[in-house]
DNA sequence: AGAATTGAGTTTAACGCTTAACCCATGACC
DNA sequence: GGTCATGGGTTAAGCGTTAAACTCAATTCT
């Protein structure tokens, strides 16, 4: 392995100077030296060795992104389409910043707290909300940049978090089922947390019932785990209601999997039931009848993340505390007009 | 940040001695001072840091996984529900073991020499397979452990490979159409490389229609990109051809947009067209109908992927060159009987 | 002309951990 | 009673980089 001080006795120089030349320092170096030194390093094919550089620097070029497992459901994160979409897009700006991201899941403050400790990390991305206090204190605590994605919790703002006009798409959705003639609108989302997004689409759902002179019921609110078994199970269940004539889902894969099961249950979408979605994912033009859902790009979101990470690494002062990016309705064939 | 040297001097005893607790190597220790001295590690929280143990030991507890982005078509890798599951579950398992994972996009073989210098990962995952000859050599005159995942490529049979019986799959679907009276079955795939899947698949197909005496026609094979737009087109066109009454898809990704084409042409699954997929994914059972698929789990492929990752980084021989993991046919209502 | 600045470097300690090579009692063995 | 193994440690070098502090000439300012 070809190290800093190889190249440095090849150029005849200290490794001072070779470091000065890598990191671009080139008030101190001559002209001629760093060309020189620069070809040397490209013969010998020296790349630094980056653990020496994250123990001397205490910086490592690496940024994490966070995932929280709830210690009761051990589901696979990676298996909403949204999220590791954003993720895929996230590793390719980063990457392209030479930053390198690695995954990690933490089941408490104590695994947080260690992982940081281990690895110098110069970034966080923590998606979704955590129960535990503890987690935010820690992290707010921390000189390490930390960027939030989704996240409603307004006593950690020192934290910048990338969002989503949460409310306005579910009024959105919920408008449009209105606009089609619907009153019986059934709300199904996982299970709600404080200070996530789910909270803040059921108020939207409320506020367009209520412009509209209609009546909020609780009974028509789901909560239910995301997966398959579970949302198909719901679908077959709202397909036997008489009181339930559209379902607006807060995510894609609750919408498909009611759907499915209203299917199942030998009911037609949109004939007897319409349903929108939210995150229209790729999949949302796959199912039928295609699913109308509340639009957000997920590779745009992962951009904007990973760019807001980069100048914040790069020690920039963001004023922001947040960037809450749009919405929009894309409409497919998943509703009937009344 | 508290280092072993503190714990250390708090215990009145030298790093060496703590370092010999953290790593259980309990026969130069008396049981006295290794209660002592945990007592100390866990009152202070001291966890290593991994990049001055990187350093020392060359050695970083941190397995890559690599993939490998195609420079014409910059897709998002982790878009594909079947392969971020599948690292979802890698991840959960060498969490477990202490480990940790890396995501990383590579461009060429350069970068990805690059990479393995910056950082002495001990272990790497390739998904998929690369164009370039290089990056093999490159890897198999590693040290490092490489855990190929579907990989045909029986020149660098050193790697362990963790693959699928994708032949038997493609049989198992091609020959359930047959069953149901199909002849005209058409073939949909990504584009082909060599040493990859498809390739496999598609002699399993082909051998599936000569033990039934069907001839193999060169114009039913479909090459195509499977982004949504593309594969929906595929869909659109493929319903205007009398001469197909099936078609067996090498993903469901593949699938579900042809079927969606399909039905945008107004013509119907199964009664017009039937359709097989492959990967067996949660979205399966959201499609209407509910896609016929030829099932792989991706949870226990990146369990046992990272089980036998752990034992190669343990300096287990693994005799074995491969893992073949089983197929099934997961049959639901996208296929009829002619 | 002397002081101050600038350019182009070098020296050296430090980052936190591992590990090979020592050290020194104590007890066992013949 | 001298030799050997063993248990329970310690010392110190080294991993590859960074960065603060230093050096030493040449130039500029006044």
């Amino acid at each position: 392995m070809v190290t800093i001080d190889d190249i440095a006795r090849i150029a005849g120089v200290s490794n001072t100077t070779v470091s000065n030349v890598i990191h671009g320092k080139t008030k101190r170096v001559s002209q001629k030296t760093i060309e020189k030194i620069q070809q040397i390093i490209d013969d010998h094919g020296y790349v630094p060795n980056m653990s020496a550089r994250a123990l001397a620097s205490s910086s490592s070029k690496v940024v994490a992104l966070i995932n929280h497992l709830d210690p009761q459901k051990s589901g696979n994160f990676l298996e909403d389409p949204f999220h590791s979409a954003f993720i895929g897009a996230v590793e390719q700006t980063l990457r392209e910043s030479g930053y390198y991201l690695m995954i990690r899941t933490i089941i408490n403050c104590d695994d947080l707290r260690a992982f940081l400790r281990n690895w110098n990390v110069d970034g966080l991305f923590l998606t979704g909300v955590f129960q535990e206090e503890d987690i935010y204190s820690t992290l707010s605590s921390l000189e390490t940049p930390v960027v939030l994605i989704d996240s409603y919790l307004e006593d950690y703002n020192q934290m910048i978090n990338i969002g989503l006009h949460d409310f306005e798409g579910a009024y959105l959705a919920t408008q449009y089922l209105i606009e089609n003639g619907h009153t019986k609108i059934a709300f199904a989302c996982p299970p709600m947390r404080k200070g996530g997004v789910v909270v803040k689409r059921l108020e939207g759902y409320k506020k367009a019932l209520e412009d509209h002179q209609i009546p909020f019921k609780s009974e028509l609110i789901f909560e239910r785990e995301f997966s398959t078994s579970g949302t198909t199970e719901l679908g077959t269940m709202i397909a036997k209601r008489e009181d339930i004539t559209a379902i607006f889902a807060t995510a894609d894969v609750m919408a498909a999997g009611i759907m499915a099961g209203i299917q199942k249950s030998g009911k037609k979408v949109p004939d007897d039931f319409s349903i929108v979605g939210f995150d229209d994912i790729n999949w949302c033009r796959m199912t039928h009848p295609m699913l109308t859902s509340v639009h957000q790009d997920a590779n745009i979101k992962g951009e904007i993340a990973a760019d807001y990470m980069m100048k914040l690494l790069e020690g920039e002062v963001i004023q922001k505390k947040s960037v809450i990016l749009p919405v929009s309705l894309s409409v497919r064939d998943s509703v009937r007009k009344l």
